[in-house]
DNA sequence: CGATGTCATGACACCGATGTCATGCCCCTG
DNA sequence: CAGGGGCATGACATCGGTGTCATGACATCG
C-alpha cells in the first residue's frame, strides 16, 4: 500500500504538502493540489489511520462490548437479540462525527472482559459502550479515568452513564390504554422477578391502575418463568387457566413480553377461547417479527432498541467532548403503544356497537 | 496514557528492554523483567497499537461490513436478523488468531459502502468480510489485491470466495424426513422466487419428492409473498385454503420459514384445523423464538447462522495466510432437522396407533 | 524603490514501538 | 592469561503522517 511518500514523488512535491491537500490544511496551488490529487488516484493511496493516530494522539475509535448470551442459553429470555438493534443505533449515532467502531463479543465469559477491554485500550479508543442482551446491573472493571464508558440496556452500581428502557412508563402507557379502551379486569403475567422486567414492568402496571382508581388484585398478577424447558409453559398454562376461573376473570392478558405472548396466543386457542372477542392479549417488546406476525396482530409496546443504541452513542460523544461528566442519572428510553388487532376497544360506545356486531353475527 | 519510554524511565532501564519484556523476545535478566513488570503495573501501561502497527505493517484488525436494511424496511422478509448471529460466529473463529474486529453498518444505503470500505482501508485492516441480512447475490466495489474478501450469508458474481447456506439441501433433507415419516401429499408455501431461498428451497423440495418416487403437483408447490402488509396474510389464506380444498389435500404444510409458518398456524386455527393431528406444519431457519415458543413446537431445519459466521472466518483466515487464494468455489453450510411437535408420525405402525387414538377419543 | 505582508512550499522533528547492530561483561577453555 | 562465545543491554533508525518553523517568490503600499 502506497504512501504518502510515495505520492510526493510522483507528483513531484513534498510529504507535507501531500498532507495539505489531503487536510485542506494551509494554502496549496491550483495546479498542485491537481498534481497530487491525480498521483493519489493513480496509486490509489489510502491514508494509514495508524501514522495520524500516533502523531495526533486521537484514534477516532469507539470499542463496543456487546455481552451476547452463549448458544448454550442460561438466564436465556430473549433469544431475538436486540443487541443488534441497539449496535445499529449506536453506529448510526456516531457516523457523524467520524468514529470507527469495533466490538468483541464476551460470548458469554464475563471472565474475558478484561482482556477485551485491554484490547480496545491499546487500540486507544477513545470511549467504550458495553450493550446488554436484557435489562440487567453489571459489573465492568475500573477503566483509565480519561477513557469514558457508556452502558446501554444497563447499568451498575457506581453510577456509570447508562442508558435504559424505561420499563416502568411503557408498561404503564400500555395499561393506560387499555384501560381507556374499557378494560377494568388487567391480567398481568410478568417474567421472573429476579430480572429488571421483571419488577418495573409490574410497577407500572399497579401504577396505571392506581391513577385509574382500579383496585389491585393480586390474583390477577403473577410471575411466571415461561421460558424454561417443558414446565414454562405447563406453569403458564395453568397461570393462565387459573385467572380464567376467577369469579371475575379478565378481559385482557398483559405479557411480560411479545415471546410470551404468543405462547399464550397458543394456550388461549387450545382452551378454546376466542381472541380478541372472549379476551384480549398485549405483548411487550414490539418484537416485530412476532408482534405483526401473529394473527391476529399483537398490540404491544416499543422497546426502543434502536433508541437507546442512538441515545448511548450521543452520552459517548458527549463524554467524550467533556459535556456532562459529572451527570450520574441515566437515560430513560421509551416508546409508542402499538395498538394493533390482539385487544379490542371496550368503551361504552364500542360497547354497543361490538355487541351489535355479535348479535348480527349470531 | 503512559509510553514504553515512561515505563523504561521508571525501571531505569532502555526503552528496546521494555519492549523484549513485552514481547518476550531476546534475553532479560531476572532482576531487570520484574523492575520493568512492576513499572508497567504502576504506571497501568497499555501498548499502543498505532506504534506497533506502524513498525510491523500488520493492523490484526478485520472489517465487517453489515448489509442491515433500514428501519424502513423495503425488502423486509426476515426482522430477526440473523446478522447477529453470523457476526458473533465470525468473532468466535478470529479471537484465536488475536484479531479485532471492526464493524460498519450500510444502514441500508448501499452507496455507503465505498466509504466505508476506505474507513477500513485507512485502518489497514487484514481482510474484510461482508455479511449479508438474507442469502442474496450483492456487487461490492473492487479492493486491492492484497485484502482478501469473504461474502457471509450473499455471493457475488466475480467468484470471491462466499459462504453460504445450502438452502437445496437442509430443504431436501427437511421434506425427506417428512416423507419418512409417511407423509405423502407435502405442500410448500415457498417465499418470493426473486430471492435465492424462494428458488433454492423448492428444489430441494422437489429433490427430495423425486427421490422417493412421489409425483410433483404443481398445485402444492406455491410462492407466497407472505409478509406484505394487509395483503399478505389474505394472500397466505387464500393459498391455503385452496389447498385444503383440493380432491387429495396435503397432510403437512412446509412453509418457507419459520415467521410464514406462524402466520400458518392462525391461519389454520382460525379455519378450525388441529394441529398436527389433522394437518401438520413445518418451517425453515429454527428461529428458536419463534420455533420453540409456538404450540405446537415448530418442526423446522436449522439454518446455522453462526456456523456460516465461523465458516467465514477460518475462509478468511486461510486467505490471509495465503491458502486458497484460487478457490472460489462456494463454500455451503447445512445444518440439522429439528423435529418438534408441529408434525405428526404417519409410518404405517404409527398410523395405526393414531387412529386407535382418534377412535378412542371419540 | 524599499519595507512589509501574503502565499506556496519544504526541512525537520516527533508520535511509540521494534528490528538491527553494537557494546560491555562474565565465564569458560586451551 | 589471552581469546572466544554467550548473555544482557542500549543506541539508532524506521514506519507514515503532521505540527512548527523557515524560506523564497511575489504583490502591495507608503
Amino acid at each position: 500500500m502506497s504512501t504518502i511518500y510515495d505520492v510526493a514523488r510522483r507528483a513531484g512535491v513534498s510529504p507535507k504538502t501531500v498532507s495539505r491537500v489531503l487536510n485542506s490544511d494551509g494554502p496549496v496551488g491550483e495546479k498542485t493540489r491537481e498534481a497530487v490529487e491525480a498521483a493519489m488516484r493513480e496509486l490509489g493511496y489510502v491514508r494509514s489511520n495508524a501514522a495520524r493516530m500516533m502523531r495526533a494522539q486521537k484514534s477516532g475509535i469507539i470499542g463496543l462490548i456487546t455481552g451476547a448470551i452463549s448458544t448454550k442459553n442460561q438466564p436465556s429470555t430473549q433469544q431475538g437479540l436486540p443487541d443488534l438493534y441497539i449496535v445499529q443505533g449506536i453506529q448510526r449515532a456516531l457516523e457523524s462525527s467520524g468514529m470507527t467502531v469495533m466490538i468483541a463479543d464476551t460470548a458469554g465469559r464475563n471472565d474475558r472482559v478484561p482482556h477485551l477491554i485491554d484490547t480496545f485500550l491499546s487500540h486507544r479508543v477513545e470511549g467504550l459502550i458495553h450493550v446488554a442482551e436484557y435489562h440487567q446491573e453489571v459489573n465492568l472493571p475500573r477503566l483509565p479515568d480519561d477513557t469514558p464508558l457508556v452502558l446501554a440496556n444497563c447499568f451498575d452500581a457506581h453510577g456509570t452513564p447508562s442508558v435504559v428502557p424505561d420499563d416502568r412508563r411503557l408498561q404503564r402507557d400500555l395499561v393506560r390504554r387499555l384501560i381507556a379502551a374499557g378494560h377494568r379486569r388487567i391480567a398481568y403475567l410478568s417474567l421472573r422477578p429476579d430480572m429488571v422486567a421483571g419488577r418495573l414492568r409490574p410497577q407500572g402496571y399497579r401504577e396505571a391502575l392506581e391513577e385509574a382508581g382500579l383496585p389491585f388484585d393480586p390474583a390477577l398478577l403473577q410471575h411466571v418463568d415461561f421460558d424454561q424447558f417443558e414446565i414454562g409453559p405447563q406453569l403458564l398454562w395453568d397461570t393462565i387457566d387459573r385467572m380464567l376461573h376467577l369469579d371475575q376473570p379478565p378481559t385482557v392478558i398483559c405479557s411480560g413480553n411479545d415471546q410470551m405472548a404468543m405462547m399464550v396466543y397458543g394456550i388461549l386457542r387450545s382452551m378454546g377461547r376466542k381472541m380478541p372477542d372472549e379476551i384480549g392479549v398485549a405483548g411487550f417488546d414490539n418484537y416485530r417479527a412476532i408482534a405483526e406476525t401473529l394473527y391476529p396482530p399483537l398490540t404491544t409496546v416499543d422497546l426502543p432498541y434502536n433508541a437507546i443504541g442512538v441515545r448511548a452513542g450521543e452520552r459517548l460523544m458527549q463524554l467524550i467532548s467533556g459535556v456532562g461528566r459529572d451527570d450520574h442519572s441515566p437515560v430513560l428510553v421509551a416508546g409508542p403503544v402499538h395498538w394493533r388487532g390482539s385487544v379490542t376497544e371496550l368503551r361504552p360506545e364500542n360497547v354497543i356497537s361490538f355487541k351489535t356486531l355479535r348479535e348480527e353475527k349470531q
